[in-house]
DNA sequence: CGGATATCAGGCGCACTGACATAA
DNA sequence: CTTATGTCAGTGGGCCTGATATCC
């Protein structure tokens, strides 16, 4: 999908190089190309990005509340429950009341919700690579690095 | 601001290694920083992102027809008439038909909208430095290397 | 005619806010 | 009483589609 319709050819140079060098555009920029990616590997499986977030927080944590599950995948709480909602009517993962604190759900994954979960983790990985594609090995771990310094900076503020 | 309020005290640690170094993830998460960041220094001029994009551009290419900031900024044409009526009605663009093709309005720089840029593309530098504020100097442009590169890259499929 | 331009109405997904009932 | 949890309704900005009137 080109970005819109494209009235004449395509000009890169006629955006100004202030612009184009600019981090946050580029930042948005490429966030929006990973976006896309992501979201066309994962579509044809039927999942989206918050779901495979959700199920692998599940897979590597354990069971947890949907609190735990939202602080840990950075996914809004009030978003959640539409998330869990999708991923518990698709049979890959269940909701039952916590005895200890009828307040709370345990989200629990289901074995049916494992074996989609692999299936994704591929699609993710495929996602991955061709998002990264114009990148050499060590330039891809070098922007991964960049990337979580920006993050763990600006998460605490 | 934080992402949302917090249950929990906040631990990194619980987010799964997977997705805090899922490329897409962590440059989905960059870009929220970045256009906190950038809105931030750019709401208390009454400006936004995409009135500095159309701004720059004016100033860089000359007068331009809306189709040609289009096409130079990335924003969309439908777009583009509400940043450009608001741009008009603060006094730092005029917009007129062109007389050579009636279809056109061509958009000129006004030269409080040349004070005004001055002053947006101060606070557009000061949200890069905070953005970018964890990084050395060569980290910073190894960054926008590397971004140029996969931009270019999408941008053409 | 086909194609480009400016404009408007609206959709959709994302991140978020506010409110609420329930329970600790 | 205060706090945490799950849920729902709604907001706002970003990116996009579709349609229309106008003009080349």
């Amino acid at each position: 999908m080109p970005e819109h319709d494209r009235h004449g050819p395509i000009d890169p140079a006629a955006v100004p190089a202030r612009l184009r060098s600019l981090p946050s555009r580029l930042i948005g920029r490429t966030a929006l190309h990973a976006d896309r990616i992501s979201h066309a590997h994962l579509a044809t499986a039927g999942a989206t990005r918050w779901q495979y977030a959700a199920l692998v927080t599940l897979r590597d944590g354990g069971p947890a509340s949907q609190a735990q599950l939202s602080d840990r995948t950075g996914i809004h709480r009030s978003d959640m429950v539409a998330v869990l909602a999708a991923l518990t009517e698709a049979g890959h993962v269940e909701r039952a009341p916590d005895p200890t604190d009828r307040r709370r759900n345990v989200v629990t994954l289901t074995t049916a919700g494992r074996t989609h979960l692999r299936d994704l983790d591929r699609r993710v990985d495929a996602a991955q690579t061709d998002l990264l594609a114009p990148l050499t090995p060590p330039e891809r771990a070098e922007l991964i690095r960049l990337l979580r310094r920006l993050d763990d900076h600006h998460r605490t503020h």
